[in-house]
RNA sequence: GCGGAUGUGGCGUAAUGGCAGCCGCGCCAGACUUAGGAUCUGGUGCCGUAAGGCGUGGGGGUUCGAGUCCCUUCAUCCGCACCA
């Protein structure tokens, strides 16, 4: 047969299946799904009133960032358990809100503005077009009247009046909360700062006298110490690529986690949101949430409180250079002050501001040296090899506080400079960051704990807080944990230092050099920050004329035209960062349209927070702890009634993407889809496999006409293998990837008589070449290597649900999902079950028909098809407060199953089952309820209540097991007693078989479950 | 290195300490069919003709009984990481 005669038969065949459908009268989801989802937006049948008698239940879904690639397969999981759960409690009677909107601020559109000089907005309002349309067609009960766009002006005018709210307070730590300036100002004025004690990094102290003699300047840079959003100079992730700084959690591995540009540490003045003050709070209040023990511990590593001692030592008089070396003392942070003994060196930052003071003339060039090689070395290879030992003597000394002996100052980058007080006091013996750093610059190293099993201090130290104190003078004998809370009291006692507790959790950076995000509300007068009036929200994102820095690298901002505040002053020119808006968006789906205020009294008193929160892991340390901190600090100034966001949250599984490296060639890209000139992102191009010999032709340009011509053969030849088995289609699409259940096989003459050699092969992949994962299996044949990974539109392995809703329909898709395994496990996405619930969804269908005509018996049910629905009904209530969805999926293959077997068509099984089916899929069921005649949605009809009764059975069929072993089946009655079950079990003739004449050592009877018998 | 999770048929998975493998995919056989990406029936953990034996990553333990609890070990995935 010629492609063209297969083609025609296709298509013929195809007509024939289609019109048979229709003369069957099957189950027409098209028609169906689109009949509801226009009903139900018709009639609002998912508006939510914010005044009820019934209880109230607030189900949120993680809100998207609208992504140029729409939605894929992954979203829609967590938005489907999140809507069978809110579907459930309102058949359950409580007053759901269960809202949908658009984290729609964010790097890409601006990219994507870069490029093509398209307003990020027009971008934006695209992609939330096309977002709402893929949503739309799932049939998820939103309640679209509250939708909310964080890049909606009457959206961030609230953003904007919070993050004011957060500049005009000051954390009391006496209260241990945060109040407003107003108190603190006052205080000044009345006391100065001396009893003030409040999250800051001011140190100094100053009387009233001094506070009401200062400038407004002064006044103003010292109360940025204490506001909650400030202006300070901080270290920051400064990334040149993106032109911006980057949050802790937005660099990975020492590269943007967005588009992977590297990434340089910079000081520069910055706003930062003091989220430090709240640390201690966030860590304990993880203790009451229902939240996944995984992300309450990642939050807990993130803050990664540690307590330990600070310490003084003094140092060496000969080693202060410097008169006006003021501090004569270098204090230390440890968390294990019962080693001090043990200290054979002090290190300091190469960033620690003494160095330059200590360092003395002979070993000031090393130093230099030393200090501009850290400087320069990137963060991303410190990362590379921490194994590295780098540092350098100062040929300073201190003074070690009990001893009396001098002890050696070094320079070390493995101390790092923000975190606790840039020094540490090394203990080689009992620390393998000391120990390595000792063992390579032939330090010595004291043992003063001895452990209690065999140690070989040559090999490595002992860090273990356990065993006996030696060399240690007073300490000498002590357990480690005696000993510590010996010494502290004795380094108090003697004003050393004082028990001290650090956080590795540092302020969160809020400024960012760039254009589409929230303005901040600031502008400057003469140099003093301030914020804007608060009726004069919003401050607009003004238009510019490109969407990159200035000439002088200022951000866009600072291209709008006459953009100042009341025409004169300068404003701000940093927007917020990506997590602003989704800080506390949850308030304002409350109350969406609130103009007043963020959201009315009224609302949050009845919603107070969410009671279930679904979405993915991956917001764990960044989003999940900003909406913490934003909470508490609203909470705080007495705005909203709670002080945490979400009671319950639940993380849903990636959906993975399988990348392959078999990809339609880059050549082609060029070649075809790209213009001549054009720039391509490395991190955009697919990954590309060519032959080892063919990489290096393409690297030094001698590729010939005929080998291209080969290549692409051998590419098409691919291409047409994955068409064949996975139906994808050739010419549509630029960029192939293929599907993880064909692996392609390419025949091995094919492969000899082209271009390719055997087993040598480079992948171009994320801008790289690599080695390509090929192999023999054997049958002298190659397999493509294909990778597990996330969905991503820059990965090229985004599949979208739009396919599988137009294919099988909006109902299969919603239980397909769930069918797949458990919600919070992570599973690449496959299609190869799908035609199981496909045809679950049909057979439901006949057992409400009998052919096209609705068949229902108003006869009452039989007393196994009241048994099938109870059990079911049962079995769904508790699996979806188990947020066991996978197994409900089951529970209806079984239901229907069994029904189909009875023949069953009576209403009183059926209306239930509709219903139970409601919230997994919704447009059958709804279809099913109105056929049965009910003229109001299903929405608001009566979960169906489980009658025990119907699910005991009289008699119950015991499992009889020697040994644990199960032998045979023997039925009783339920009423029969253990005793007589045994007596009964102990006469079968069976059981006397297997006793083989022995006389049982033991019998155990579980009542209506189990017999065993011990031989 | 620290922390979190996961290991069960060919595959996705299921099992309040009580019959391991429910449900589905796939596969095998059959029925109805011009046809099948439709529907229906039966089968399908592994070894064995069978009787029977073996089976939940490995090794130990608790128990009348362990996929489930405890100890230990291995593998994979994720998060954090010179945090003193």
């Amino acid at each position: 047969m010629t492609s063209i005669n297969r083609a025609m038969f296709f298509v013929s065949s195809r007509t024939n299946k289609i019109q048979k459908r229709i003369v069957k009268m099957e189950y027409d989801f098209r028609e169906v799904e689109k009949k509801w989802q226009a009903y139900w937006a018709a009639n609002k049948t998912y508006k939510t009133e914010d005044n009820s008698s019934k209880p109230k239940y607030f189900v949120l879904d993680m809100f998207p960032y609208p992504s140029g690639a729409g939605l894929h397969v992954g979203h829609p999981l967590g938005y489907i358990a999140s809507d069978i759960f809110a579907r459930y409690k309102r058949l359950k009677g409580f007053n759901v809100l269960h809202p949908m909107g658009y984290d729609s601020f964010g790097l890409p559109a601006e990219q994507y503005a870069i490029q093509t000089g398209q307003h990020p907005r027009i971008t934006t309002e695209n992609n939330i077009a096309r977002y709402r349309e893929q949503l739309d067609k799932i049939g998820f009960s939103f309640d679209w009247d509250r939708e909310v766009r964080t890049s909606d002006p009457q959206y961030y005018k609230w953003t904007q009046w919070i993050f004011i709210q957060l500049f005009n307070s000051w954390y009391n730590k006496k209260s241990n909360k945060a109040e407003k300036i107003e108190t603190l100002i006052a205080e000044f004025e009345k006391a100065g700062n001396g009893s003030i004690n409040a999250a800051c990094e001011l140190t100094e102290t100053f009387s009233s006298s001094d506070w009401n003699a200062f400038s407004e300047k002064d006044r103003s840079d010292v109360l940025l110490n204490y506001r909650l959003a400030f202006l300070s100079n901080t270290m920051v992730n400064w990334c040149p690529q993106l032109g911006t700084v980057l949050a802790n959690e937005e660099v990975k591995e020492g590269v943007s986690e967005r588009g992977g540009y590297p990434v340089e540490r910079k000081l520069m003045k910055q706003w930062s949101l003091r989220i430090t003050a709240y640390a201690d709070r966030l860590l304990t209040d993880l203790d009451a949430l229902d939240w996944t023990e995984s992300i309450k511990e990642a939050q807990r590593n993130w803050i990664g409180k540690s307590e330990g001692t600070s310490l003084k030592f003094k140092i060496q008089e000969s080693s202060i250079k410097n008169q006006d070396l003021t501090d004569t003392c270098i204090e230390v942070f440890t968390t294990r002050p019962d080693t001090i003994f043990g200290v054979s060196f002090v290190t300091l930052a190469p960033e620690h501001e003494l160095v330059e003071k200590l360092t003395t003339p002979e070993q000031k060039k090393a130093v230099d040296e030393y200090i501009t090689f850290a400087k320069n070395r990137s963060e991303r290879e410190r990362m590379a090899d921490v194994k590295k030992i780098t540092g350098v003597f100062t040929g300073a000394y201190v003074i070690h506080p009990f001893t009396g002996k001098q002890v050696p100052i070094w320079i070390g980058d493995y101390v790092l400079a923000g975190y606790g007080t840039g020094a540490v006091m090394a203990v080689p013996a009992h620390d393998s960051r000391d120990y390595a750093f000792a063992d390579y610059f032939g330090i010595n190293k004291l043992v003063i704990i001895q452990p209690s099993v065999d140690w070989d201090f040559a090999d490595k130290s002992y860090d273990e807080k356990e065993g006996k104190l030696i060399n240690s003078d007073f300490l000498n004998g002590l357990e480690v944990k005696a000993a510590i809370k010996k010494i502290i009291a004795v380094i108090e006692e003697r004003g050393l230092g004082k028990g001290k507790t650090n956080f590795r959790l540092r302020d969160a950076i809020f400024g960012r050099q760039r254009y589409w995000g929230e303005p901040i509300p600031v502008y400057y007068e003469n140099g003093i920050p301030k914020v804007v009036s608060e009726n004069e929200l919003p401050l607009l994102l003004p238009e510019v004329d490109k969407y990159l820095p200035t000439e002088t690298g200022e951000p866009p901002l600072a291209r709008a035209k006459d953009w100042k505040y009341k025409g004169e002053f300068e404003y701000e020119y940093s927007t917020m960062p990506g997590w602003a808006g989704s800080s506390w968006y949850f308030l304002r789906y409350m109350d969406a349209h609130n103009d007043k205020t963020f959201a009315s009294k009224k609302a949050i008193d009845y919603w107070q927070n969410v009671d279930l929160y679904i979405g993915g892991a991956e917001h764990a340390t960044g989003h999940l702890l900003y909406i913490r901190f934003w909470t508490k600090f609203l909470n705080d100034l007495g705005l909203i009634p709670v002080a945490e966001p979400a009671k319950k949250l639940i993380n849903q599984g990636m959906i993975q993407g399988v990348s392959s490296f078999a990809y339609k060639l880059a050549l082609s890209i060029h070649s075809s889809s790209a213009t001549a000139g054009e720039e391509l992102d490395p991190h955009l191009i697919p990954p590309i496999i060519i032959s080892k010999s063919l990489h290096e032709k393409l690297w030094d340009k001698s590729i010939s006409t005929d080998e291209l011509v080969a290549l692409d053969e051998f590419l098409l030849n691919i291409t047409q293998i994955v068409k064949k088995q996975s139906s994808g289609k050739l010419g549509e699409v630029k960029y192939f990837s293929v599907s993880p259940s064909y692996p392609i096989h390419v025949d091995v003459n094919f492969v000899q008589n082209n271009i390719l050699d055997k087993d040598e092969f480079k992948i171009f992949k994320n801008g790289e070449f690599k080695d390509a994962l090929f192999y023999d299996n054997g049958n002298e044949n190659y397999i493509c290597g294909s990778e597990v990974e996330k969905m991503s539109k820059s990965k090229w392995n985004v599949v979208s649900p739009d396919k599988i809703v137009e294919e099988q329909g909006a109902d299969c898709l919603r239980l397909y999902e769930m069918f797949l395994g458990p919600l919070e496990q992570s599973k690449p996405w496959s299609t190869s079950g799908i035609s199981g619930v496909s045809n679950f969804i049909r057979k439901l269908w006949r057992l409400y028909h009998n052919g096209d005509e609705l068949n229902i018996s108003n006869e009452p049910a039989t007393r196994p098809e009241l048994k099938t629905l109870h059990k079911t009904i049962k079995k769904i209530a508790q699996d979806i407060e188990n947020f066991s969805f996978n197994t409900s999926v089951s529970s209806f293959m079984i239901c229907v199953n069994e029904l189909t077997e009875f023949k069953c068509n009576k209403r009183e099984v059926l209306e239930p089952l509709a219903i139970l089916m409601a919230p997994y899929a919704p447009h059958i069921a709804e279809e099913l309820w109105n056929k049965l005649g009910n003229t109001e949605s299903i929405t608001y009809a009566t979960f169906p209540i489980c009658n025990e009764d119907y699910l005991v059975e009289s008699s119950f069929n015991y499992p009889i097991s020697f040994n644990g072993k199960t032998r045979f089946f023997q039925e009783y009655d339920r009423s029969l007693s253990k005793e007589d079950v045994e007596k009964e079990v102990l006469n079968l003739d069976q059981t006397q078989k297997y006793l083989e004449g022995k006389a049982p050592k033991k019998v155990i009877v579980v009542h209506n479950k189990i017999v065993n018998i011990v031989i």
